[in-house]
DNA sequence: CGCTAACTATGACGACCATCATAGTCAAGA
DNA sequence: TCTTGACTATGATGGTCGTCATAGTTAGCG
């Protein structure tokens, strides 16, 4: 149980991150959302406040990357259908309250540490995705377009579905994409 | 001059929203950015900050309706590139500063009156890009999947291109779908 | 001119924030 | 058993936030 309370507020801050957006996040929050004991904060972090929103970066890109994988797509249009069934659930689990913690920091930090953090964990999902597509039949350079707008098109739908409470948005970009990559593939 | 002030200051929230998002939009800040009196703000702003921000988003919303129809488009490429053209602005003018102010406030807030808002906005841009793009030739569904797929990608791709400091999401999220309308009006 | 309403200056308030210092607990190993 | 290091409790600090009350100023109109 050593690094119980460490792993539980990196955790938490993901979530809230999500959720109430980089405002949201503040010490008390991440205490009164995971029960974690108050008087550890900065034995788990003595960097402070920066470095758990970092630590919940990281936390969050390495989730997708490794949802991604499981299990390991074969074709590009599989791939693809992955990839938006776990944002989908994400978007369903929380009843349209929750988006990606990544956005979160970005719009809202001018801290070039966080935002050099998410370049990475965006980079990241970018060339997984490009590797997937392309491994799945897609030209090289097609697999790298198509990634690319994935990710925004993904980033942009969670945003307005969670602000008009619907599906919508999501379903119609998902759908639209996917019309373009089979296209692609044939 | 009676509502110079108050103009000041909602232009002013547009602007903070933009580039360092809800968090970074405080009285101080906006009355430090604009030069505004620190007297008026109750004044001016009776039901306090939520007011402020709402007014704002309002007038993010309205500006972007304006500029699409500055010049209105002819046909369905040249709407979705004028769409792309004004916020390819936005990034550039403000040397990857900048993004949406209307998705600061979603992934921020969990008031239900600047969501509602929010939505609002959205559900405008949504509405007018549909009619520019059935009025440039494309099928009533195709032209609304369109406007759909277009805002949400534009919106993620403003995200990650600031996240990034470079263009290259943004353009290949735009070519990606003028590719795609392209083969839709043919 | 004098009055009235719109506007602004100043400063205080309680709440919350990140941070840190001090002291306490507790379990594992010598 | 004693000790050491990891973990936790408590409380204080200085700062910023949104909000508001009070008082002062200004401008337009009678």
């Amino acid at each position: 149980m050593a690094d119980d309370a460490r792993e539980k507020m990196i955790l938490g801050a993901v979530r809230l991150l999500a959720t109430t957006g980089l405002e949201g996040v503040s010490f008390s929050t991440v205490l009164e959302l995971t029960g974690a004991p108050r008087g550890s904060i900065y034995h788990h972090f003595p960097e402070g406040k920066n470095q758990l929103i970092g630590l919940a970066l990281q936390r969050a890109g390495q989730y997708l990357l490794t949802a991604m994988e499981t299990p390991p797509p074969k074709g590009a249009i599989e791939a693809a259908e992955h990839f938006f069934a776990i944002w989908r659930k994400v978007l369903l689990d929380s009843n349209f309250q929750a988006g990606c913690a990544v956005l979160a920091v970005t719009v809202a930090t001018r801290e070039p540490d966080l935002l050099k953090q998410a370049r990475d964990v965006f980079r990241s999902w970018q060339n997984r995705l490009t590797q997937q597509l392309a491994k799945g039949g897609l030209k090289p350079d097609r697999a790298r377009m198509m990634a690319t707008t994935m990710i925004t098109a993904v980033e942009g739908a969670m945003v307005l579905s969670r602000a008009t409470r619907s599906s919508e948005p999501f379903e119609t970009t998902a759908a639209t994409l996917l019309d373009q990559i089979r296209s692609l593939v044939r």
